[in-house]
DNA sequence: ATAAAGTTAGTTAACACTAACTAACATATT
DNA sequence: AATATGTTAGTTAGTGTTAACTAACTTTAT
């Protein structure tokens, strides 16, 4: 995961073509016409088009663990790390609607195998922590003890995918944030004791 | 709406493509083979291949909308209804994993803005009905009153949609009725008065 | 006899990717 | 210091494949 600035660049190229008009718009032509060189170009710099799309989403699964680590082992009570966790998604998706793309696609194209075993590997890992936090958070007793951590996880996570599912299905016109600050009430609100 | 015997047989053929391997998986060439005849033959039938697709999604709004009505309409407490509007989803996505491939997916893109906007609005549709249940159980003291029902209705809707998510990522290999059935039983204890 | 439903044989356009080559620069050898 | 060798990052021109779709003709059913 070390990567060239050449490589940086073209994988921001890509962020920019996909936050535009989604996956289908991270073509070979449209990408090497953005970094304003010939298509052959790109393929100094990656092995294939696989080999782009496998980076941009590594590359933004670090930033958005080490974010999380941060958060999970700080001095808070177990809702406050919820709610910043929380935070820091809804900010960080804000900035790189391209991730909003790329989640929402999973079917796309010949190269979906390798993508959707990545997002799916993705959102195991999150939904494991996010499982430990609310063990860690009915332990304390701030969060109700009658009820299936598992299923209260599938419900938290549904509930930011749907939030942003409808910011996107609006154009990306709504403030991501304050829908974030509202469901985190809503969801404060049902879990806490 | 009133298609002819061979669009229907159409219409069923596309969802046996879709349903087996995703949105990718309906190309002219394929829907033809499975029909048995030529290309061509296909646009007899259909205009083009954008107007198969919105066929498929429109015949099955139908179902569910006549279906979720019914639910509605009953005489039964408005958990009771929650409960069996949810069982009707999960079993009718059940039996139409083509339907799941469509909405999770995001098309190719000379036929993505009709879909996706066919998509938004039965969403939008269905988040209206939610909303609306919500409120008359809100009304009948069945459901807690401190809670935005937009909100919950997100909540709601994401629970869903991620149960069937993670399904479709383990292959449809969990039993779909049985993580309904535990998902209602999350959603009751946390809505319920 | 006519209209509906099919056929064959194509078109056009987009796609990822490759072959062959080169200018500019970096490193090693004498 | 000058030459030889190698590398990086690009070029032009072209490949094979797949996609949706069409024109023109044929068969089938009423």
């Amino acid at each position: 995961m070390n990567f060239t600035e050449r490589q940086i660049e073209i994988i921001d190229a890509s962020k920019d073509l996909i936050g535009r008009k989604g996956i289908q718009n991270l073509t070979i032509k449209n990408l090497a016409e953005k970094m304003s060189f010939s298509e052959p170009a790109l393929y100094r710099h990656f092995k294939d088009k696989t080999e782009i799309l496998k980076s941009l989403l590594l590359f933004h699964r670090e930033i958005i663990k080490s974010g999380i680590f941060k958060i999970l082992n700080s001095n808070q009570s177990s809702l406050e790390k919820f709610q910043k966790i929380l935070k820091f998604k809804f900010d960080h998706i804000k900035k790189n609607p391209a991730i909003v793309m790329i989640i929402f696609s999973e079917t796309s194209f010949q190269y979906s195998s390798v993508l959707s075993s990545i997002v799916s590997k993705i959102m195991k890992q999150r939904s494991k922590k996010i499982i430990e936090l609310l063990k860690e958070g009915q332990k304390n007793n701030e969060i109700r003890n009658d009820i299936d951590p598992e299923q209260l996880a599938t419900i938290i996570m549904g509930g930011i995918r749907k939030t942003i599912l409808n910011w996107k299905l609006e154009g990306f016109k709504s403030d991501l944030n304050l829908e974030g600050e509202k469901l985190w009430i809503t969801i404060e609100k049902l879990i806490k004791k």
